[in-house]
DNA sequence: ACCACCTCCTGATCGC
DNA sequence: TGCGATCAGGAGGTGG
């Protein structure tokens, strides 16, 4: 489930081989993930940069971009043209070197998104996501989180709100913070928002750097698996002693998402 | 403005 | 053993 530190490390392992690649075709097996696939003539389109907004990717093109999301199993490849489409293979964008990408999604929640330059911030999915933990202001968040009543940890999830979190980093995050997942928003102090917004970006920044995390059955991309798994300190942890005091880390229910949670060190 | 709930999907796992 | 039911989950849509 790519969340930010894996949709950094597909960007950076992809733009080391795409850039300047020449777009000659565009196979949309499955439309709902490339909706505009079919409509929008891409032949010739160069890719000229790769960016990333919160989990989303994005393919800068000649005159179009390609926002696209991963959701849970999303994945990319490269592969000679000639190789067969794959099981789960939903998408193949073909260039002119007679390589081509691949989009593999199981449960194809993932979406690719045809937009132009002018307008693909400006307009949702992009226009939507906030800013990242590390450029978020701690006292204007902790004012947001006051009008909040719903628990931090679907809060964290928002991407309108604080973007990059997944299952996996909410649940490093709070208990980094030492914050039980399910505090009402609003209750959750300056200092101890300080605390999430630091752990958030610290557990991003770490994950980023380690290629991310392979879990379950998600690796990034080109067969290549991130290393932070390592580190988990609670997430998939369930019945393990909690790496600061010995309990045992238990699994809950939050907001209808697995959550593993300290319930001595989380307060 | 805020938020709970539903939907999209498939494979793994559960229950009978 | 076999097969239907249930679950997991990111984010968009809906409706209270």
């Amino acid at each position: 489930m790519p969340e930010l530190p894996e949709v950094e490390t597909v960007k950076r392992t992809l733009e080391l081989k795409i850039l300047n690649w020449e777009i000659k075709k565009v196979h949309v097996y499955y439309e709902n993930i490339m909706p505009d696939g079919n409509k929008v003539n891409l032949e010739g389109e160069k890719i000229t940069a790769l960016e990333r907004v919160g989990k989303f990717l994005i393919f800068k093109l000649t005159n179009y971009v390609i926002v696209s999301h991963m959701r849970m199993e999303g994945r990319f490849f490269l592969k000679e043209d000639i190789e067969p489409k794959s099981k789960h293979e939903h998408v193949k964008i073909t260039f002119t070197n007679h390589l081509s990408l691949r989009y593999v999604d199981t449960r194809k929640f993932g979406r690719l998104l045809i937009k132009t330059h002018d307008n693909y911030l400006d307009t949702p999915p992009l226009s939507e996501v906030a800013k990242e933990p590390k450029d978020i202001d701690p006292k204007e968040f902790h004012e947001l989180l006051k009008r909040r009543q719903r628990a931090i940890k679907p809060t964290l999830l928002d991407q309108g709100i604080i973007a990059g979190l997944g299952n996996i980093y909410v649940d490093e995050t709070l208990f980094i913070a030492k914050v039980l997942p399910t505090r009402e928003s609003n209750l959750v102090t300056l200092d101890e928002t300080k605390k999430i917004l630091k752990a958030a970006a610290d557990v991003l920044a770490k994950a980023t750097k380690l290629g991310g995390t392979t879990i379950y059955t998600y690796e990034s991309s080109e067969g290549v698996t991130g290393r932070f798994q390592n580190e988990l300190l609670v997430h998939t942890k369930e019945g393990e002693p909690c790496p600061i005091c010995g309990t045992p880390i238990e699994k809950i229910k939050v907001g209808g998402r697995g959550t593993y949670v300290c319930f001595k060190c989380q307060k």
